[in-house]
RNA sequence: GCCCAUGUGGCGGAAUUGGUAGACGCAGCAGACUCAAAAUCUGCCAUUCGCAAGGGUGUGAAGGUUCGAUUCCUUUCGUGGGCACCA
């Protein structure tokens, strides 16, 4: 009987399907386990090799789990909602609802072919208007909440204005512009009175800056704007200030760092997003301008240096630009501006290179000792981060020393011998010079004693200060959450709870609306109702779903807060690091939020993250020469002129292209000659994202057609560690196929039928099942999969060897492989006599009596060398060992009749002797 | 530019806390079985010197710490990911 993958994975999914097997309980005896994937976006081109790496990963770990006796969540559904979408909508005519339902339906065909043990009884999708009620209700609770700065948490807002009503606004709780008594706060107009609580609702709407191109009259994303030129027709993009709704995430910014100390990530995830968030601790400076009583605030993170000042720059955003700009510096001025309008922050930062800046032709007075400073503009601040202006100490900081060179700024050292004149020095442990009342002080030290000085003078204070911005939390598209939002004069209304959903209208044009708006201010009566025309972004409805999995089809609240309990933080979360700043950010914040409304037991999402690695495409390039339909095979092409075509790798052996395949690809090709090197058309390679476009995705439906679904997902472990990125390869499946064969042929011959028998397993054969069941357990745990698909490899070749068939040893190495090949484990389970389902089965003891060992087979070397291997009983003692090992030919030999200088000895590792 | 990761045979990769570098697999080579092929099985497989025994060199590069470094430190180069409206 032969291994006929087909016919077993078919039959057992059906069978699985039948039975409900994968249908989890919210009641059970059983401890629980939440393991997770994050969630796709279901893309027209459907699933390739990269996505399912991730998912199997779940699926080994879910399985396993449930073997180890826990209830184990796994959901799976679509994040649905997005660009993309719309704009496929937009090239194609058809309704971003119609080909997401589509895709949807792709992509789950596509991952029932893997065997995935979802419980597809509580999918969900973010643009499926029952998921979005709950999408909006979160954000009205966002809009209703402040953070309140004395309790560190979320509060109604309510709370907050019984504050004002009673206290008016007082210091520790006011943002710095309010300055109000309860009786004035109480005389203000409702207008006034939302306009302030703007200023501290979690979800608020201020303005801010997009890209915005004038030709195409719309707002573009990053990803649309290449070269500071729309993708699209190649036309100018400038920023453009818009209203715009935000999450008040800076708010947490602290806790979002604590939170990082209670969960495992990997320390390298919390470094992104602790340089993310981007917390500094140092001052903020108030420098006045000459002749004038304006004053400019720059934030410090060294006030140490202070008399090292010699200019300040502004950013060009900077909102005194304009007032202290001299009239002869106008020109030069407005032409800057212009030039910087252009360009991308990430650009200003990055081109270095160039040093660019402006005088405005103001000076401000330095308070500490009244020296005069000039003021610039340059680029290289950014108006999003600080004050948007900096004080220039160019002995210290690299770009301020290019910069004062570049324009001739005389540089005043203070740092005596630390400072080269070649380049700044950014210490912390010079001691100062030219520095009035720091001269021979530490750097350190000085910083808090400038400080300490300038809150005294009253000309600057202590400042904590972070990178992160708000979160942009609006987007002038379509295929998003609409707000449940009104507009009235200004005001901002809110939608009841009743009037959720605010159903996204069916529009059949998707074209920008007017002045950037969104494409639903072209809804008349949308717009005349008031309704916010931008929509929600991407990210909205993946901030939380992983509640909603919890308790998918509840119509009273967005989860029942018996079903969070229940089930807690997901305890396994399995996803991309390209989602480190954005998506993990955004949903430990949401997690923190109803954690303070009490609408959740816990604060942080995901007690466990695995970041599973990207799997690359490989590209392969064939050559023509230009002008001709002749091909020149890689190795010759110097010598030609040519066109670089990216050609299928469904269509290359390696490297070596199918010549008829290819004729057959595009017509245009059918006629093609060729230039070979040794008789064959060798193709170029380049490692890039897997896209279609590039014609190097591999669709994980062909392999499982021709190898079945048991070999994909331990192919896809066997490639390597499931963090790291590769690029993906075909060749090796071969080898995990034949295993799976060859793990048959322990049970069935393919001429005398079944094999396997009841006989009593010998001591070896027990010894390598345990060793097996060691290795494969502890490799599970860690997320290890591809040392264990090898660990199962070596367990069957050395049961082979022994042509141990014996139910005793192998129906333990079946429930081992159940997690990773379902198909083949349930299929040989059920042949060898077993009524339940292997799914449930118990997962074997590891019991560690059968591999105790007596001695060992040690490697001695000689200075660090390997020379050669003694066999000593474990027991031995140093003296013992040194005895034996001086005893030794090859140890003499070296020793050259010398004594050893010393002999290291580590028990049950190795032996070094030093000569 | 900044942040994070990463670099080991022809290829994917392995190597608990520094302790036998190259497990397992792919590809390749030689052989067995076969009329033949497929499948399967056996052996070889970092590099170099050597008939062999044995030796030299080897984990991107250069230094350092150590009895001993793929592993720790410093510098440097290459590659991948992220950088706020792609998800």
């Amino acid at each position: 009987m032969e291994y006929n993958f087909k016919e077993i994975e078919e039959k057992w999914q059906k069978a699985w399907k039948k039975n409900k097997s994968y249908t989890i309980n919210n009641n059970s005896s059983k401890p629980p386990f939440y393991v997770l994937d994050m969630f796709p976006y279901p893309s027209g081109a459907g699933l390739h090799v990269g996505h399912p790496l991730g998912y199997i990963a779940s699926d080994i770990y879910s399985r396993y789990k449930r073997l180890k006796g826990f209830n184990v969540l796994h959901p799976m559904g679509f994040d649905s909602f997005g660009l993309p979408a719309e704009q496929y909508a937009i090239e194609t005519g058809q309704h971003p609802a119609d080909t997401t339902e589509k895709n949807i339906s792709t992509f789950k065909k596509q991952l029932d072919k893997i065997g995935f043990c979802y419980d597809w009884e509580r999918e969900i999708r973010t643009s499926d208007s029952n998921y979005y009620r709950w999408t909006q209700w979160l954000f009205l609770k966002l809009f209703k909440s402040w953070f309140n700065p004395l309790t560190q948490k979320a509060e109604s807002i309510e709370s907050l204005i019984n504050i004002f009503e009673n206290k008016g606004s007082f210091k520790s709780i006011a943002r710095s512009k309010h300055h109000f008594t309860a009786q004035e706060w109480n005389d203000f107009s409702l207008k006034s009175k939302l306009d302030i609580l703007m200023d501290y609702r979690l979800a608020f709407s201020a303005f801010g800056e997009v890209n915005w191109c004038e030709i195409l009259g719309t707002v573009l994303a990053n990803d649309e704007v290449v070269n500071g030129v729309s993708e699209r027709g190649g036309h100018p993009v400038v920023k453009k200030k818009m209203r715009q709704w935000y999450l008040r995430i800076t708010d947490y910014a602290d806790r979002l760092i604590d939170g990082l100390n209670t969960v495992d990530f990997s320390d390298s995830m919390k470094e992104m997003q602790r340089n993310w968030i981007g917390k500094s601790e140092g001052a903020e400076l108030i420098f006045t301008l000459e002749k004038s009583q304006l004053e400019i605030k720059v934030y410090t993170t060294r006030p140490d240096t202070i008399f090292g000042v010699d200019f300040l720059v502004l950013a060009p955003e900077h909102e005194l630009v304009e007032n202290i700009t001299t009239s002869e510096q106008r020109k030069s001025i407005h032409d800057y501006l212009v030039y910087a309008k252009n360009k991308s922050d990430r650009e200003r930062l990055s081109d270095v290179k160039q040093i660019t800046g402006c005088f405005t032709g103001a000076y401000v007075i330095n308070p500490l000792n009244d020296r005069k400073i000039p003021v610039w503009i340059a680029e290289y601040v950014l108006s999003g981060y600080g004050t948007g202006a900096i004080m220039a100490v160019p002995c210290g900081d690299q770009r301020d020393y290019l910069f004062a060179k570049h324009f001739n700024i005389p540089i005043s050292n203070i740092i005596g011998d630390c400072y080269n004149g070649n380049e700044a020095n950014p210490t912390k442990e010079a001691t100062l010079t030219n520095s009035e009342f720091l001269n021979g002080l530490s750097m350190k030290k000085a910083i808090s004693m400038v400080i300490d000085k300038s809150e005294e003078l009253g000309i600057g204070k202590r400042k904590i200060n972070y990178k992160m911005r708000d979160a942009g939390f609006s987007r002038q598209r379509y295929w998003g959450e609409p707000f449940p939002i009104k507009w009235e004069d200004g005001k901002v209304l809110t939608l009841n709870e009743d009037q959720l959903p605010l159903t996204l209208p069916h529009l059949e044009k998707y074209g920008p609306g007017p002045e950037g708006e969104g494409p639903l201010a072209n809804v008349a009566a949308w717009k005349k109702d008031g309704f916010e025309t931008s929509t929600m972004p991407g990210y909205a409805g993946s901030s939380w779903y992983f509640l909603r999995y919890m308790d998918p089809k509840n119509n009273q609240t967005f989860c029942d807060r018996k079903a969070s309990d229940y089930w807690g933080q997901v305890d396994v979360y399995i996803g991309g690091t390209e989602h480190a700043v954005g998506h993990l950010l955004y949903s430990r914040m949401w997690t923190k939020v109803l954690h303070d409304l009490d609408l959740i037991g816990f604060d942080e999402p995901f007690k466990k993250l695995v970041n599973q690695g990207m799997i690359q495409g490989s590209s392969r390039f064939v050559y023509r020469i230009k002008g001709t339909n002749t091909f020149v095979s890689n190795g010759l092409k110097n010598e030609y002129e040519l066109d670089e075509l990216h050609v299928d790798v469904n269509m290359v052996d390696g490297v070596e292209l199918n010549i008829e395949l290819f004729k057959k690809w595009k017509p245009d090709f059918a006629e093609a000659a060729f230039i070979l090197e040794n008789d064959k058309y060798i193709c170029g390679c380049e490692v890039e994202k897997m896209s279609k476009s590039k014609f190097n995705t591999v669709n994980p439906d062909d392999l499982v057609n021709k190898y079945g679904a048991d070999t994909f997902r331990m192919y896809e472990m066997f490639l390597g560690p499931i963090e790291q990125s590769k690029p993906w390869d075909t060749k090796g499946i071969e080898g995990v196929h034949r295993f799976l064969r060859k793990l048959w042929r322990l049970f069935n011959d393919d001429i005398k039928g079944k094999v396997w028998t009841t006989e009593k397993a010998s001591e070896a054969e027990l010894k390598i099942l345990h060793k097996a069941i060691k290795k494969i357990e502890s490799d599970t745990d860690q997320f290890s999969f591809n040392t264990a698909v090898s660990a199962f490899m070596v367990c069957v070749n050395e049961l082979t060897d022994l042509k141990c068939n014996k139910k005793e040893i192998l129906e333990n190495v079946l429930i081992l492989l159940t997690p990773f090949a379902p198909h083949i484990s349930e299929e040989l389970w059920s042949q060898i006599g077993n009524n339940g389902s292997i799914l449930d089965a118990m997962y074997p003891h590891f019991d560690g009596k059968y591999l105790l060992e007596t001695s060992k087979e040690y490697p001695v070397s000689i200075n660090g060398k390997l020379r050669t291997a003694i066999s000593i009983s474990l027991e031995a003692s140093q003296s013992e060992v040194e005895e034996i090992v001086l005893a030794n030919d090859i140890v003499r030999k070296w020793l050259e009749g010398a004594p050893p200088k010393k002999i290291i000895f580590v028990k049950g590792k190795m032996i070094n002797v030093v000569v």
